[in-house]
DNA sequence: TTGTAGGCGTTATCAA
DNA sequence: TTGATAACGCCTACAA
């Protein structure tokens, strides 16, 4: 085993607390028996053993995220950014990242979320992909554990949150591809139960609505926010003897998929097709068309939430407890501007 | 606080011993008893802490992955797929995966090794981005800790490994442009401490002697791996008096930066300039023209990873210490047809 | 089959 | 300024 914090004292002579308070820094320590602990400690290699100074403390120092996936993602950069986003503002604040992965609403979920909140495996959580009504705002809320969440259910509780207005984003995306001529515009949208999801249908009807286009049902499909749900949504759209000339992704990774689909029909995107998506995830700027997208600075908005995190589970005032983000739409105009030219 | 084990078992007039055991399923507990203890604990909401149990126990069923990154990373889906491959092969083994970042060398990279391993804030490591010689492993093998790592250094050790023949691989690649008519192929590598740095600059310059075409130091530059790099490296290629007509890139998201340069400077991608990346990212067969890879399984590479890690941790034996991945090159057939038809 | 007791390594209270 | 002592909550010889 490693070095202890008992060893450390038996070779300076000192007790167990004299060490323990030198190293944590408190003032009542001589200055020159600091020095000598500290040197000491260092040479002898201590380090505290986590597990105990988390039990002694009652807290851990971690966040923890788990992430809502029905199935392994293989590609998903939303995620990518996300966590990269809590794991930096995490580490800036002296605190590490606990993640997992469950399918949302399984019981691997929820024992997942016992076992870290209940069991103190973590001092506070993230939350993302929220449900209209979601089992864990009701959970962490009743446990008073600390959480923060992108996104807001209607549960009637008040809660720490990073927003965008998605229905009014959602909407000026329609507002675009209207602009270029569409009418028939199709919606690949998330699983019903999805917060984003309301929020993003109500914009893509209002958007319909305001242009005084009407409303399709069979032109709304809902996807699973992969690129895997997109493509296979687009293909039965396709396949519509009416087929939508434009379709709108409720996320990027959709809109991805829409493009395997589109490529696979050997439809030229961009002239027999537009697709659009949601987040704007970096990268896709090269896809040909461009891909329209309201772009939402994930890793910002991951940090935000870091940040607000540890400063509940720090009991630091909140300046903002509700942060809303301003997107943009990005439409990618090097791209067009190439693409215009042929 | 939450319900502790002392609370279930005086509520029982049992003893903390007879319901820990109960717990766990040992079989030296009556059955009615067990039963009992199972369902009061179930009311009760008790979940045991995860730190005392930690403590005791002496491991904390947790991996850790502390990624290499000098600055943020906004973008780049490889360890998008890494981390979310280490997740769900950690919990399926009924491990969590504890995150965090911090810049190569660094000295908050080493006091994170410390806190976690000698700490005991994990049971094993998972390393990637190797360098040449990596004092990750010199310090994990002497702390005899348990840890696996994607690629290999040059270190005097023995250590569980998957990895790809990162020379011929590459060296694959260059054949591919060549193939295409390119004489003058530059190539943006990686920071030169590290091992795929090593490997993929020596498939470069295999690949370009096979095909009698002389190695020209001018078109080598080292980027870092981001799309920023290879964007700032592709601007000075492009900007040399006799620039190259194809650039391969150590990889994919260096390759996207180069795509921005291109864009920058007009370039028709494919035509007067060919691109080629490294990893096989998803979604990056919708650039225009197809950006040429060679594909590694990053997810699954994960997952064998994090399996081989856990399975070490638990004392169980390695069918296989040295896992070899065949990546394949991607050329991406669909778009290219397209690509040729215009 | 159940209970007693000790200890995992640390921090915190209280005396000295 | 330092030290003895008692937890934190759990698991596990060992005893009953």
């Amino acid at each position: 085993m490693s070095v202890t914090i008992r060893e450390v004292a038996r070779r300076l002579n000192l007790s167990i607390t004299t060490v323990s308070r030198a190293l944590d820094g408190y003032a009542d320590v001589a200055e020159e028996t600091r020095q000598l602990i500290v040197k000491t400690a260092q040479e002898m290699g201590y380090v505290p053993n986590q597990a105990a100074r988390q039990l002694r403390r009652r807290r851990t120092d971690t966040i923890g995220y788990i992430l809502p996936a029905d199935e392994p993602r293989f590609f998903d950069p939303f995620f990518a950014e996300f966590t990269a986003g809590l794991a930096d503002e995490a580490a800036a604040h002296g605190f590490d990242l606990l993640v997992s992965t469950a399918p949302p609403g399984s019981q691997a979920e929820k024992q997942a979320y016992e076992r870290w909140v209940q069991g103190h495996k973590v001092d506070g959580m993230v939350l993302n992909r929220l449900h209209l009504f979601d089992w864990r705002v009701q959970y962490l809320m009743q446990a008073k554990f600390p959480f923060v969440s992108h996104e807001r259910s209607l549960d009637p509780y008040d809660y720490p949150t990073v927003e965008i207005k998605g229905k009014h984003w959602f909407s000026v995306l329609i507002d675009h591809l209207v602009s270029l001529g569409h009418r028939r515009i199709a919606y690949i949208g998330a699983p019903a139960e999805l917060k984003l999801q309301a929020e993003r249908l109500e914009g893509y009807r209002s958007g319909l609505t305001r242009h005084g286009v009407s409303f399709e049902p069979a032109l709304v499909i809902s996807g699973n926010l992969t690129s895997e749900g997109g493509y296979q949504a687009a293909m039965r759209l396709l396949a519509l003897p009416d087929p939508p000339t434009a379709i709108a992704c409720a996320n990027d990774a959709t809109a991805i998929g829409v493009l395997y689909a589109a490529h696979e029909r050997s439809l030229v995107v961009g002239e027999e097709l537009a697709v659009a998506g949601f987040d704007g995830i970096e990268g896709f700027e090269h896809t040909q068309p461009p891909l329209p997208t309201i772009n939402q600075p994930v890793y910002q908005i991951a940090r935000q939430l870091a940040g607000m995190l540890t400063a509940q589970i720090q009991s630091q005032p909140l300046e903002e407890t509700h942060v809303l983000i301003e997107p943009v739409l990005e439409i990618r105009q090097s791209t067009l501007g190439r693409h215009n030219q042929l």
